[in-house]
Parts: structure tokens; C-alpha cells; sequence
DNA sequence: CCGCAACTTGCATTGACTGCAACTTTGCAT
DNA sequence: ATGCAAAGTTGCAGTCAATGCAAGTTGCGG
């Protein structure tokens, strides 16, 4: 049924032939995914549909996600490269912290490689179904809670700031850049976006 | 079933018998949920149990919310005053965009009594319940694009700045504002605690 | 009192999602 | 290789949310 376009070895960098299973299954859900809504419209498209492409059964979809809309999503947590983590704790790259939010943004954002592509894909059903984009903002805010705990290593005991409006902050940051990113057509290096972002609201809350 | 807290007159203004059912209804519903999901959480709670609460029948429950999670928000689409809205577009009450953005905020979230009490049990379980977080987290997304035409008008053609950054913006400081309230248990006026999220933003930006 | 429009309701249906128990595959050690 | 345990898959049966449809009811204005 599905070409296979991702080949199971061709996906992740090393481990077990199991790992390598999984990991490729769970990419091919979320392609055929695309594909079906791409074709069909969101809620045309089944559960059902989706694993017949993949030749999977239903009830193991479930055991991959968790909802339909998340295989859609294709979302997974997030996780910052450890040394970005660590500079931003430390100080941060610049020492200002607004500054060193870009860092941030640009380690959650640009860090994970599931290919930019399908990460574009995913941007664009999200902006085309409310529902979707509900979902996904949903999911960021799920994320919160690590990102807040570096904020909170940062900021140190004696806060100057109360953690959790930073974190909202870095949020917003997150979520506008992706839509520049996104309305740009995904040209451009992320951090590009991320720096005018900051600028804007810079400017903005400065006026 | 329902003892009737809420006496059928006891909720509109003005406006004809059919008007004053409908919300009586509306709200009755809401507060059986509320009480149900208190009870027994969040997922053992079914329509059917709601419906039978309230003495109404299931497919009329869709007829006042879409999902579940909408009756248990209790959301309804936002509207701000129009003072509000027109003092904001004409330039603001301070002139000062981020200062006039308190004024939104208050607004938004200060304006309509559904009873501030059912609006702090709804903080409350959406802050117990991640998935009620997210529904309500999508539902103030989805009332951007009001926030967002008004935002536009008062920028003008010329923007200094995307609107859709200011309203992002300003989106987080209603859920900052909010997430304070609750947390102060419902104490003092919205406004102080708008006003505090704001000026944190501030230091934070400029530090 | 009549008739329209607004609501409500029951019925039937689809489809998401879950628990369970059996079955298959992979990883590992002998 | 061979065998075993853990990990993973699948079918089945069932619950419940959500929707369309076609008939009832009921508030409202004349």
C-alpha cells in the first residue's frame, strides 16, 4: 500500500532493529496522515484509513498516539540539546536574558530533525484547522513545565522574575516564530525569525 | 433532580420567557457539570449524566455546546464592551499601546458575570485537568481574531508593529492575568493583577 | 385562538478510544 | 543455533461522544 519512502533503516542514526521499527512505523503514520488529510480534509479522514495505508492495525495506532489529531501533529516531546540547556542555566549565551530566550527558541524549534519538512506539513494543517492549531498550542503549553524549570535554575532563588510570566514569554516567542517561519515559506534560518520576533516585542513594549 | 439555584428570572436582564429559559438552561447545565466532574472527575462524567441532572436529553446538550469540555468551561464567544473596544481603537485610554492592553484584559476577562464564581471553578478544574486546559487555551485562541481586527484598526495601515505579534502578546497576558487571579483565590480586581503581569513584562524586556 | 418559527427530542449511525487476552517478534544468553 | 522473556501487535467487544434527520412541543405575535 505505501511506498515505502522512508526505508526502515534510512530513519534514526543507530540502536536496535526495534527501535529502528518503531520509529520508522510512527513516521510512516504520520506521512500517510498528511497524505489522507491532504487529500481528504481533516475530519474525512479515519483512523481506519490511516492504518489500512500503513498496514497496521487500528488498535495499534493507540499504541503509538494517543488521539488521531496528535499522529497528525506528529507530536512528541520536546527535548533541548543538553548544551543548549546548560548555557542558558549558566547564564546563557549573551547574559541578557531576553537574548539568550532566542537561544532557547532556536534549540526547541530547529533542534529536532523528524525533517523540517513534515514539521512545515504540520505547521500548515495547523494553520488551516482551528481544531488542530488548538492541539498543538495545547501541547506547547504541555511543555511548559521543562522549559520552566530552566528558567527557574536560571533565574536562581532570589528571582528577579517570577518564572512562570518568563516562560509564557518564551512561549509566545516560540509560537510567533514558527508562524513567521511558517509564513515565509520556511525559508530562512529559524534564528532569523526568532531575533525579529524578540525585536518586535522590544519595540513594542519599550514604545 | 437539580435544586434550582438558579431561578429561571434570576439570570438575564431583559428579554422575552424563551430567552431567560435558554440561559437559565445553559448555566444549569454548566453547574451540573461542574458539580459531577467534582465528584467523580473529569472522565467518568458522561453527557448522559449531565443531561440527566438537569432533566434535558442528550441531544439537546449539543444544541447549547458543541463538546463536553465547551459545557464544563462554560465557554461562550467573547465579546468586550464597546466602550472598551472603541476607546481602545480610537488610541487607547493612556496612548500608551502596552498600558491600553490592561485595559483590554480587564475587559476581557472582568466583563461578562457569568458570576466570577463559576469562572474561578472553571480556572480550577482546567488547571486540574490538563486536556480542560487545553480546550480552554484553543477557545482564547480562537477569540484572537476579534482581539486581533481591533488591534488592526487601531495600528492602522502604517503598522509599526504585526498586529498578530501584539495580540499574541496580548493573548499571554490575559492567560498571565488569569492564571494570577486564580491563583490569588479570586482576591482583588483584575486590574491589579493585569497590571502587574504588564509591568513584570516590562522589567523583563528592558532588563 | 391560529400559525409560524424556534426548540426539543428520540432514533439510528459513525467513529474515536480502551481493556483484555492471545499471539508474534526481537533481544539476549546459553 | 535454541530457547526464553520482554516488547509489541492484533482482534474483539464495549463505551461514549457527536451528528443528521424527522417528528413532536412550545413561546410569540397577530
Amino acid at each position: 500500500m505505501t511506498p515505502p519512502t522512508d526505508d526502515l533503516d534510512a530513519v534514526p542514526p543507530g540502536a536496535g532493529l526495534r527501535e529502528r521499527k518503531k520509529a520508522a512505523r510512527r513516521l510512516a503514520l504520520i506521512d500517510a496522515s498528511h497524505r489522507l488529510v491532504a487529500e481528504h480534509g481533516l475530519d474525512a479522514v479515519t483512523v481506519e484509513m490511516i492504518c489500512a495505508e500503513v498496514g497496521v492495525s487500528p488498535r495499534t495506532f493507540f499504541n503509538y498516539f494517543a488521539t488521531k489529531d496528535d499522529a497528525v501533529l506528529g507530536h512528541r516531546p520536546w527535548s533541548l540539546p543538553e548544551k543548549t540547556a546548560a548555557a542558558f542555566v549558566a547564564g546563557g549565551p549573551s547574559g541578557v536574558l531576553l537574548d539568550d530566550l532566542v537561544d532557547l527558541v532556536v534549540g526547541l524549534v530547529a533542534a529536532p530533525p523528524p525533517g523540517s519538512a513534515r514539521m512545515r506539513r504540520t505547521l500548515e494543517l495547523a494553520a488551516a484547522h482551528p481544531r488542530l492549531m488548538a492541539h498543538h498550542i495545547a501541547w506547547m503549553d504541555r511543555q511548559k513545565e521543562q522549559v520552566e524549570r530552566l528558567v527557574r535554575e536560571r533565574l536562581g532563588p532570589a528571582a528577579a522574575h517570577r518564572p512562570d510570566t518568563v516562560t509564557a514569554l518564551l512561549l509566545v516567542c516560540v509560537h510567533a516564530t514558527l508562524m513567521r517561519w511558517d509564513a515565509a515559506g520556511g525559508e530562512g534560518h529559524v534564528r532569523e525569525h526568532a531575533t525579529a520576533v524578540v525585536a518586535e516585542l522590544r519595540a513594542l513594549i519599550t514604545a
